[in-house]
RNA sequence: GGAAGCAUAGCUCAGUUGGGAGAGCACCUGCCUUACAAGCAGGGGGUCAUAGGUUCGAGCCCUAUUGUUUCCACCA
């Protein structure tokens, strides 16, 4: 045996990983007689670093991954990274301005995509190096990246695909615009947040001078792009209004009054101004009037020339400069102080702008309806349950998905303008005739496609489609998608209906939901509260294991979980505990052969704990099917700690301890056998120390990754003698509890007479050792005065030595007493409730009854005892 | 405005088809007992948010209320 004294995971993850991915464990190889699993990771931006919500999320992967490759499974974790279009286009900007002082400008798309790829061969890597830390499983050889060959031909495939169809369009339409950013959004990527604001109620003059209407607004500055003003068709006070002109304060324009029922009469002054390039609900107003859209913004948010004199101002001064001239130009009616939601870009924070844009679509109704069939016909599972009605409901109103992004860092768009009929030409390569004119000459679409396009393909685009290579057919429909609840939208959503359009098929049958790790008091963890805690360095701390166990601790699916280093401590202290545990086994095996199992009688404290080592088999089995890993943990943490550890390993020293050789074998035996199955029940959790501990048992000196998952042995199931033998340790406890309660030193050897039914010779030892007894006389009780205690053991009686104060005893047995008395009459109501007797099933009465009797013997013991001592 | 989750010991959370309330941490007492002081033994501590209902029986199922968190919508 060489293992320290005290645990200590620097020594060996990083040298068994290591080993793991050399001789390709990790590894899927296709093999028809295995039935597949398979997950895909949720690709980390390149940009990123790891952080405790991936550590959560690659943990519950992992556990899940080892779980099945060892159940017999040909398991593959398919790993990779995003290029996560904005997040990365807008560091690498960042980058050149202050390594280089260059722009985007200035370097041209070349020199900008050199950049990209310089700065994603640099951290893509950093990413991966990381996740290998954590102990993840995944198959590095089919390692993927939203941007390579393989996932490019699946992006080019389904755009035209989807093009041909007509499903994929391009047209003028309000969408949500990024001024810092300085590109289009979709809708899933503005945030909003409520601001203090105001509602300005400003006074628009008929042109005539016949007084004027007064509309309410929240954005004034945008007064400069009206081309109507609305108002509800049934609202009486306007009636004679509609259809006259309105003078546009600060501006030469005029407009009309049009009624449309949009208009909500009772908000505001029931009237309101009509600004179709710069509002999505205008710009449908805007249609159905045929108003003229003018756009008064630029692309970086200032004002354009069609705002007059407040061209070249920013948004924010426009604003104010406006409302102090309607102020002055005795236009504004009233300043109201005003709460509401305002847009942000996901990625800068930077309030968005709705512009009326030339953008490229994805047609959703079509592909949303099959989506929701696969749902609701539960073809596909969210657990918990609950995400589905949310992916419902957002499935159900989804808009048209607005593709195209004004950035260099992406899939570009294959899209060619004839430069000379201008016709598109949409292709998985540039055309070299334009099939309308001719033409030769082709421009391509600036543009790139938003970074969710291509996660959205990522279940069959990482296994080589549109190619029908093996990967594909053997891996796809995949198993299982793990995630967290703040991306369904995003991505999962997106995944499920590419995955029914592109392949006929859904993508998983089951979304695992897990939550988001926040700190110790409950925030959530971000850069700007500075509340973060770097999962690598817990890892260098604590390591790995510990890690993995604290994090996945406790957890249910979809609900968030607390990061605390108490938390990890306890973690390791656990990691610890099952190492001493192993060096206890493996010091008492040295010099020693262990006898195999079934080939020896098996001890009273053998048969219990191998009874409980195949509850907590099938238990920890039926949580991981459900995914539960935080039941697993609970049930491996109480079985090693409070079973294994706490007593068995004790009881076990009764034979160790002796002279008798072959009864030290036997022990031995099922001291390994019990360790090496619980090394597998936990390495899908702790895969580090469960492997450098296997490797020390005697004659396994392969990885305990290969090993089969441990199944419940019907012939260890010695119900009857676990139920007897817990007995026997309730004695043990209740000796235990009278010697602290007296302040008897627990090494204080007392002497025992034993009046049991249930408790015999072939117990002595264990009471011996366990709770500090001289000798153990059967069956009868001592003269004189004595501390009893009783249970369902039977009666226990010590003698009383000068140590013990008879009043205090008479005391204990008093309360004691008490006690009981309660019991019996609670299963004297609970017996004589008709009810209960007519309705409750025959075992509950029965064990009811039984323990009334019990109770009763008990009680009748408790007063004997009570009066011997009042004599 | 719409929807969902949560409310159990001082703290963080379990509680598996309804059948005597649990763990970890913290706290108190006593122990360096030859695997482990990152430990061992023992102990105190809860009207399971509130009010009704269903049931022989409710932490668990139903209804309402309160508190709290989150998601969706975005009426200017």
């Amino acid at each position: 045996m060489d293992m320290k004294k005290t645990y200590d995971p620097q020594d060996f993850e990083s040298r068994l990983y290591n080993e793991w991915e050399s001789k390709g464990y990790f590894v899927a190889k296709i093999d028809k007689r295995k039935e597949p699993f398979c997950v895909m990771m949720p690709p980390p931006n390149i940009t990123g670093q790891l952080h405790m919500g991936h550590a959560l999320d690659q943990t519950i992967q992992d556990v899940i991954t080892r779980y099945k490759r060892m159940s017999g499974y040909c398991a593959l974790w398919l790993p990779g990274t995003d290029h996560a279009s904005i997040a990365t286009e807008v560091k690498v900007v960042e980058n050149m301005k202050k390594e280089e002082g260059l722009t985007k400008k200035d370097v041209g798309r070349e020199g900008f995509l050199q950049r990209a790829w310089a700065w994603k061969e640099k951290y893509g890597g950093r990413i991966e190096k990381q996740l290998r830390r954590l102990g993840s499983s995944c198959d590095w050889s089919r390692e993927a990246f939203t941007m390579d060959e393989r996932c490019s031909k699946a992006v080019l495939e389904v755009f035209v695909n989807l093009y041909e169809k007509g499903v994929i369009h391009r047209g003028d339409r309000i969408i949500n615009w990024c001024p810092s950013c300085k590109t289009a959004l979709s809708d899933a990527e503005v945030e909003y947040s409520e601001q203090a604001s105001h509602l300005w109620h400003i006074r628009y003059p008929f042109s005539d001078g016949s007084g004027g209407i007064v509309v309410a607004t929240t954005r004034p500055e945008t007064m400069l792009g009206d081309t109507a003003v609305a108002v509800n068709p049934t609202d009486e006070r306007y009636r004679d209004a509609v259809g006259k002109m309105l003078k546009l304060p600060l501006t030469d324009r005029e407009i009309p009054v049009i009624a449309d029922e949009y208009v909500e009469k009772d908000f505001g002054s029931g009237a309101v101004k009509i600004t179709p390039a710069h509002d999505p609900n205008d710009f449908e107003v805007g249609k159905r009037h045929d108003l003229e859209v003018i756009r008064i913004m630029n692309d970086d948010g200032s004002l354009n020339d069609r705002a007059g004199a407040y061209a070249g101002m920013s948004r924010e001064e426009a604003r104010a400069k406006i409302v102090a001239d309607l102020q002055a130009g005795g236009y504004m009616v009233e300043t109201e102080d005003y709460k509401h939601n305002v847009g942000e870009c996901y990625r800068c924070g930077c309030t968005v702008e709705p512009i009326v844009s030339k953008q490229w679509f994805v047609r959703m109704d079509g592909l949303a309806k099959p989506a929701i069939d696969a749902v609701r016909k539960k073809k596909i599972e969210f657990i918990p349950h609950r995400f589905s009605k949310i992916y419902l409901n957002w499935m159900e109103n989804v808009r048209d998905w607005c593709i195209s992004r004004q950035l260099w860092w992406g899939h570009r768009i294959p899209a060619y303008y004839c430069e000379d009929c201008g016709k598109t030409v949409v292709a998985k390569s540039a055309p070299t005739v334009c099939p309308e004119c001719g033409g030769t000459r082709f421009k391509q679409d600036e543009d790139v496609l938003d970074t969710w396009f291509s996660s959205a393909l990522w279940p069959f685009s990482t296994l080589g489609y549109p190619d029908k290579t093996e990967d594909l057919k053997y891996f796809y429909p995949n198993s299982l998608l793990v995630t967290a609840y703040d991306i369904i939208f995003f991505w999962v959503a997106r995944m499920i209906f590419s995955g029914i359009e592109h392949m006929g098929d859904i993508p998983f049958p089951e979304v695992l939901i897990h939550g988001i790790v926040r700190d110790k008091d409950g925030r959530k963890m971000s850069k700007s509260l500075g509340n973060g805690i770097d999962p690598l360095e817990v890892i260098d701390k604590y390591g790995a294991d510990s890690l993995r166990f604290s994090l996945t601790q406790g957890i249910a699916p979809g609900s968030d979980t607390r990061y605390s280093d108490e938390k990890t401590e306890s973690a390791r202290n656990f990691m610890n505990k099952l190492w001493n545990a192993s060096r206890f086994v493996l010091m008492n095996i040295e010099g020693v052969k262990p006898a195999k199992l079934g080939t020896f009688r098996l001890t009273p404290a053998d048969k219990w704990i191998l009874s409980e080592l195949n509850r907590t088999i099938k238990e920890v089995t039926k949580a991981l099917d459900k995914y539960e890993i935080g039941m697993a943990d609970g049930k491996l943490y109480d079985f090693v700690w409070s079973q294994f550890c706490d007593w068995y390993i004790e009881l076990a020293k009764t034979s160790l301890y002796s002279d008798d050789n072959e009864k030290k074998a036997r022990t031995a035996g099922v001291l390994v056998h019990v360790l090496e199955t619980v090394l597998k029940l936990m390495h899908p959790i702790v895969p580090f120390i469960t492997d450098e501990i296997y490797r020390n048992l005697p004659g396994r000196r392969q990885s305990i990754m290969l090993t089969d998952w441990p199944e419940a042995d019907k012939k260890y199931n010695y119900t009857a003698e676990r139920r007897r033998f817990e007995k026997v340790i309730e004695l043990i406890r209740a000796l235990r509890n009278m010697k602290a309660e007296k302040g008897v030193a627990p090494a204080k050897k007392v002497n025992l007479y034993l009046v049991s039914d249930v408790v015999t010779a072939r117990d002595a030892d264990y009471v011996r050792r366990l709770a500090g007894v001289e000798n153990i006389v059967f069956g009868s009780k001592p003269e004189g005065k004595t501390v009893s205690l009783v249970g369902a053991y039977g009666t226990a009686y010590v003698p009383l030595g000068e140590l013990v104060d008879i009043d205090a005893e008479i005391a204990r047995l008093d309360k004691q007493l008490a006690a009981t008395l309660a019991e019996i009459e609670r299963g004297e109501k609970l017996l004589a409730n008709k009810g209960f007797v007519a309705k409750a099933p025959r075992t509950l009465i029965d064990k009811e009854t039984a323990k009334l009797a019990a109770n009763r013997q008990k009680a009748d013991d408790i007063r004997k005892q009570a009066d011997a001592l009042k004599d």
